[in-house]
DNA sequence: ATGCTCCTTTCATTGGTTGGAATAGTATTG
DNA sequence: CAATACTATTCCAACCAATGAAAGGAGCAT
């Protein structure tokens, strides 16, 4: 990697091609390598993926194993560690959320024993936070940590229905993804659906990629009446109809909700708008 | 560190006290400020809790939060950001065994309706990696990211009682700690107690505090034999008696064990010695 | 006004960081 | 069994990113 062809000037001694990142920036990237299809990585798997040479990696995981950030396996290779996950499981909108939420999914998840969801936005995706799925669930797409797009998710939807208008319309300006499985909506019908989902607290969304299935989703809010997280239920298109599902989807979330310090103004009939 | 005492010559212009640490083991001090009782801190904290002059600190934080190991609230304070938290699910002894247990202690959880742990072991202490609880369960000291001593929990014995042999002395040589509302165990006891537990697969242990509890623990192995995990409900101390709990344990246990490739080598009775 | 704390920017100094080269270890191939 | 190819590790001189005192600015209390 990185060998330039031409060197101007005969260098008296080999040359520095992409010296100069900060130290911290190239620690990150290392753990940045590790994904879902990559959790156990060799020395030179880990500097090739971070482009960084064998030496300089090594020296850099040596210290990241030692603090406990990353650990070695037996064979030599590497995993991310349980000291990271510990400080991670600090993380407000991580664990925080799913700390108060967790049993009012667990509540959702017996009642209807499908797959709970719980999501947050980073930037423009959603991270799945948290999912409670039974051993002989149908199949879905996301893994806890993981990423899911905002647009053609019910989850998304939610999260992005809440966002802050700015941004929402550097969303609605982009072009549509074409995720295959569910309908791309056009940016018209896009705003009506968000707006939908601020007045009804419900977002609903079918897909038939990677299994058919129907999504409820709902928001939940934080003290200050801004949308921190999305709560959701997934069940095979044809099972329980969406619109049973949607109380029970709105009340967990509500309950959740409350516990994060949100006073919902008006208590009777549908809001017609939420704050902020 | 690398402090040298005598300074020969009178410094020019002032001194540099704690220069020479690598960079990453700043910025990962940084993260182990935070802790259960401080998930979110100001510049000043974070430099004075880490022990670095605040440019410093600000300079680290700023490629922490360019990355997404940390964020940034309103207010201006610091915590840990949901980028790390995904990384960090990565790991897995942490989300990984976790992942694949969850259903089994959803089972658990369901039956019981009492607390449910999943922790690992990281060096000398026990690490929560789940917990489920309902909303009206007992008191509980534990939290998922934080610890518990290996030697006063059920857990704990668990993990201590699968560990190498060279661990298990280091940590029976220690003084014992004790812990208020359990009885410490002489090291002879603490002994027999561990080679009862992997005798039986099952470790009990009864607490005071913060409430009257008793625990019933049971280890879950890899593919390769070794105890990986220890699985554990908590129940107020009268109710369920722990002979009933410890089948529906060790079952849980062995059904997690299963799900990670281990095959128990003989299917009747009890095993008299665990592989190793 | 004055003092205080916290956050941020600047900049000359320097020691931690760097990566090519060399060595050792391990697996695969002919 | 040598040859090849790969990975992991150690070494070290060059050098630039990292450093932190100093100073400026903002906010708040007295």
């Amino acid at each position: 990697m990185t060998v330039t062809p031409e060197t101007g000037t005969p260098p008296t001694r080999g040359k520095r091609p992409k010296q100069g990142e900060p130290v911290i920036d190239r620690a990150l990237s290392l753990l940045a390598v590790f994904s879902d299809r990559r959790r156990a990585l060799t020395l030179s798997e880990l500097a090739r993926y971070a482009d960084m040479p064998a030496p300089t990696a090594l020296r850099l995981i040596a210290r990241l194993v030692a603090w406990g950030a990353l650990e070695r396996l037996d064979d030599g290779r590497y995993v991310v560690g349980v000291r990271l996950w510990e400080v991670a499981s600090l993380s407000p909108r991580g664990h925080g959320v799913r700390e108060i939420a967790l049993p009012y999914l667990e509540d959702l998840f017996e009642v209807t024993r499908h797959h709970v969801l719980l999501a947050v936005r980073d930037n423009e995706q959603a991270v799945l936070i948290e999912r409670l799925s039974g051993k002989d669930a149908t199949e879905v797409a996301y893994r806890v940590g993981g990423r899911a797009p905002l647009r053609s998710t019910a989850i998304g939807l939610v999260l992005l229905a809440g966002a802050d208008q700015q941004f929402q319309e550097t969303i609605l300006k982009r072009p549509p993804e074409n995720e295959p499985g569910v309908p791309e909506m056009p940016e018209g019908q896009l705003r009506r659906t968000l707006s939908d989902v601020r007045r009804t607290g419900i977002a609903m969304i079918r897909r038939t990629v990677p299994s058919r299935t129907v999504s409820v989703a709902s928001p939940v809010f934080d003290a200050q009446g801004a949308v921190v997280a999305s709560l959701s239920i997934v069940v095979p298109d044809g099972s329980t109809p969406p619109n049973v599902l949607a109380p029970a989807v709105r009340a967990a979330a509500r309950a959740v909700s409350r516990n994060l310090g949100y006073q919902a103004e008006a208590s009777a009939g549908v809001r017609t708008h939420s704050p902020g």
